[in-house]
DNA sequence: CGAAGAATTGAGGTTAATCAACGAGGGTGG
DNA sequence: CCACCCTCGTTGATTAACCTCAATTCTTCG
C-alpha cells in the first residue's frame, strides 16, 4: 500500500554482476573506433582501459575530468537512496561522459563491454578549444538521444520499450529497411551484451517483464534465439511497428 | 489487450489549449534573466516574441537555428505517432533549445509562459565562438537534467513525480531547507503554470492520476490550495521525503 | 558433480490507466 | 446581466499492465 515501494525491484545490496558471455575471448574490443574524428583529441589526455562491469566512475564523486570512449560501451546510471537503479544512458565510441555542470559527477559509469578511453583533466577541459567545439557535437547528439529515452520511458509499453531496444542494437540496419528488404537478418549472431536485470533498468521495468516481452517476440516469430545473450534472427518488418514509433 | 493501448490516454485531435491564469496579467514575463551571463551573445541574434502556448518549433521541421531564453519558459516534447506525448524538458532564461544533431528539430518547443527568445541562425552558431563555448556550459546541465528525468520517469512512483515536480517549481527554495529551516514556505502563491494534462505529460503519467497525487498531498497536509494553477503553502519538510530521491 | 547466477514462467497483488460523471471557472452571446 | 458553453479539474468504479513473490531450468565454473 506503500506508495514508495512499486517501481522498485532491487533494493540496495547489490552484488557486483560478473562478466557476461564467458564464451566469446574477452579482451576483444566489440566496438570499431573512429579514428578520424578524435585523432587530434588523442595527445591532450591520456588512454585508460577497463574490463567489463568496471566502474569507470561514481556518481557523487569529485569531477577529475572528462572521458572520450574510443573502444567499447559505457553505460550511465543513477541510484536513487533506496537502491532502484535507472540506466540513463548506453554510450558507443566517440561519445563523452563524466559531463557535470558542477564538481561532481552526476551519474555513475561502468563498462558495459571492455573499454578504451581517454580520460581528459578538467584543465584541460577548460583551455583546448578543439576538445570544446567536439564536445558541442557530441552533447547535441546525446540531448536527443535523452529525448527518445524519456519518450520511451514516460509513454511506451513494455514490449514497444524491449523493441525499441532491439531496434537499437543493431544500428548498422536501422539505415536499411526504409521500404522493403530482406525482413530477416542473418548476419550470425547479434549480441545482447546486457543481462536482463541492466536492460530493465535501462528501459524502466523488471527483469521478468524484460524476460516475458523478450518470450513474446520469440514466440510470435518476431526473434529467434537459444540463449538470452544473442539473437540468431531479427524480423525487422515486424519489429519495426512494435516499437510504437513508426 | 493490446499492448499499444495502455500509456497512452490522449490520441490525435489536440485541441490548441487556451492560455491559463486569466487572472494573472499576460504579457508580464514572469522569469527574470540574467543579462551579465548572456549580454555578449545578444548581437548574433535577433529578438523574437510569443505569447504563452505559442508553438516556436516543431519536430522534424527543418533546423533554421538555434534559440536562447531570454525570459519566459520552454517546453520541449516529442510525439508518438498516435498522439501520445512526453513533455522532455521544460527550460528557463539562459537555457539554449533547438539543438539537434541533424538538420531537423529533434522535438517541439512551445512557450508555456510569454517568452523572449534570441534566434541564432545555424551559420552564426556555427561561426560564433562564444556562442559555442556559452553552448557547452548550456548543454552539460541539460545532458544532466536528462539523467534526473529519466530516474523519474523510468522509476518513480506516481506520487515521487509529482512531489519531485512540485519541489522544482520552487527553485528558490530547492537551495535552503538542508537543515531545519521554516518548514512552510507561505510567500503568498506559488504558481503552478502548467495544466494537468501538462504536468501529467511530463511525468509520464495521465491527467486522472497526476490530479490525484495533487488531492493527495492536499488532503495529507503537504500542501494548501485552492486554485488548480497555485500552492498557498507547501510543506517542505515533509515534501521533500516524498520525492524518493531523499 | 555441485554451486551460483541468470533466465524463464506462473500465480497473485498493486498501481496506474481507463471510462465516466460531475463541478468550477471564464468567456461569449443573447 | 444571465444563460450557455467549453475547458479544466476532481472523483469514483473498473480494468489492465506491470510488479512481486516464488518455483524451476539452464548455463557456467570450480
Amino acid at each position: 500500500m506503500s506508495q514508495l515501494s512499486q517501481h522498485p525491484q532491487h533494493r540496495l545490496d547489490r552484488p557486483p554482476p560478473p562478466e557476461r558471455s564467458k564464451g566469446v575471448p574477452t579482451g576483444v574490443l566489440p566496438d570499431g573506433s573512429d579514428e578520424s574524428v578524435t585523432a587530434d583529441l588523442r595527445g591532450l589526455g591520456r588512454l585508460a582501459e577497463f574490463p567489463a562491469r568496471a566502474t569507470v566512475l561514481s556518481e557523487g564523486d569529485t569531477a577529475r575530468g572528462l572521458y572520450l570512449i574510443i573502444a567499447g560501451r559505457i553505460m550511465l546510471s543513477k541510484l536513487l537512496p533506496d537502491g532502484r537503479r535507472q540506466i540513463c544512458e548506453i554510450l558507443s565510441p566517440n561519445k563523452v561522459f563524466g559531463i557535470t555542470p558542477t564538481n561532481r559527477y552526476h551519474s555513475s559509469a561502468e563498462a558495459l563491454t571492455p573499454v578504451h578511453v581517454m580520460v581528459y583533466d578538467r584543465s584541460i577541459v577548460d583551455r583546448s578549444l578543439p576538445l570544446k567545439l567536439f564536445l558541442v557535437e557530441q552533447l547535441k547528439a546525446q540531448v536527443c538521444g535523452s529525448h527518445d529515452h524519456a519518450l520511451l520511458l514516460g509513454r511506451k509499453s513494455a514490449v514497444e520499450r524491449v523493441a525499441s531496444f532491439i531496434l537499437d542494437l543493431l544500428p548498422a540496419f536501422t539505415e536499411r529497411l526504409d521500404g522493403h528488404e530482406p525482413s530477416l537478418q542473418g548476419n550470425g549472431l547479434v549480441r545482447v551484451p546486457m543481462t536482463r536485470l541492466e536492460i530493465a533498468d535501462y528501459l524502466g521495468l523488471t527483469l521478468e517483464t524484460v524476460s516475458r516481452a523478450f518470450s513474446r517476440l520469440k514466440r510470435d516469430g518476431v526473434l529467434a534465439y537459444d540463449r538470452a545473450d544473442s539473437l540468431m534472427q531479427v524480423n525487422l518488418r515486424r519489429l519495426k511497428p512494435l516499437t510504437g514509433t513508426y
